[in-house]
DNA sequence: GTCTATAAACGGATAGAC
DNA sequence: GTCTATCCGTTTATAGAC
């Protein structure tokens, strides 16, 4: 499930109905289209309400408090992660065909980009505790990458490259694309994830030409 | 000169002596250093001023605001990358070259990480004016970058590539490195700006083995 | 140049009516 | 479930003494 433990999580909601899920989606959205435009210590609770037709009283209601927030929607685009990008990804056995379909599929993730772009600037805003869970999920997707440039160096596929840095620097590029991609601007979807990757695989494996 | 105009702007400074830009240097490089590790919204003026062994107050006396330190961090910053990276690189007549060069010196500047980083980071804190002065800074040196991918195109040693998302892809990984990036780690400096424009230079150059 | 004191505004969060 | 009203802490910024 893409909520991931969050409903759990806000006592609130352990007997909350369908309309309650749908409105809690509609407010992780909102809050993020907010708070990936303006930074999250520059978004006040005041905005993300009135953006969602509320008080700040009433969006109480639905959450914890804002940093809470900020967890969920972390929560929220892991998961997504999780379930497009790392789980049918562990499902290829071999490495280079597996290093393909994760930068493909990552770097094509338009639907949720703002939500992942907070997931990878914000950390810092969140509870210590929080902030352990959430470095804890992005070490396993950082670990993943890693294994599979270990394996693709063991095939003698990889270029001379130290996995470690390679990895950090896939993540730097494809968690780029979302400070400079626009949905409305001139650049498809398709071709910015086609390119990079393109640009990416060229530049970790030997001889693709 | 690496201080841009920033005495100049803030009028209290015009008649300024060599220790007021020593301490105006130490104020930029302390605030830097504060501002990168817990984001521009979340650093408060007494945190700043505290570690600068003043009280709030008294640092007002060298500055004109927040966001005014915030901008002359920034200009200092671009200045840096300007005096290090662009200048040199302009002389270079050969694409290749010249690839090679800014990439390297880009990747290895270790010493402004902090500087650079914000300059990256926190261009939604500016003021609308402040804002318009760095993005067009800014915008100069991506299309520096830009152009000498055009030229590798035109000499066919580009790989088939858009050179406007390479560009921004670049720019991507780049900016990258100071999010992971910890000079007290494991990995040098060196080996980090040698590893990372080898992985680029793979990507967008034909045959380079 | 540096301080104490304080103004003025804003933020997150809650109480309690409806 | 949503509101009005309010509490309380924090923040930027300044006035004015030394």
């Amino acid at each position: 499930m893409a909520f991931g433990d969050s409903p759990a999580t806000n006592s609130h909601h352990k007997a909350s109905s369908i309309e309650s899920f749908d409105r809690l989606a509609q407010i992780y959205r909102t809050a993020a289209a907010i708070i990936v435009q303006k930074g999250f210590d520059a978004t006040s609770m005041n905005e993300i309400a009135s953006a969602l037709d509320l008080t700040k009283a009433g969006l109480y209601h639905y959450i914890r408090g804002k940093e809470d927030l900020l967890f969920s929607i972390m929560q929220f685009a892991m998961d997504i992660v999780d379930e497009k990008v790392l789980t049918p990804a562990r499902k290829i056995q071999d490495p280079e065909e597996r290093l393909r379909f994760t930068l493909a599929r990552h770097a094509g993730m338009t639907k949720y980009v703002k939500e992942i772009t907070i997931l990878a600037e914000e950390v810092a805003a969140l509870s210590d505790e929080h902030r352990d869970l959430i470095l804890e999920r992005k070490r396993h997707y950082f670990e993943f990458v890693r294994a599979t440039l270990v394996e693709l160096n063991e095939q003698g596929k990889l270029r001379d490259l130290d996995p470690t840095i390679a990895a950090l620097n896939i993540f730097g590029m494809v968690l780029g694309i979302a400070r400079w991609y626009r949905p409305d601007g001139k650049l498809g979807p398709e071709k910015v994830a086609e390119q990079t990757s393109r640009l990416l695989l060229g530049g970790l494996l030997k001889s693709t030409e």
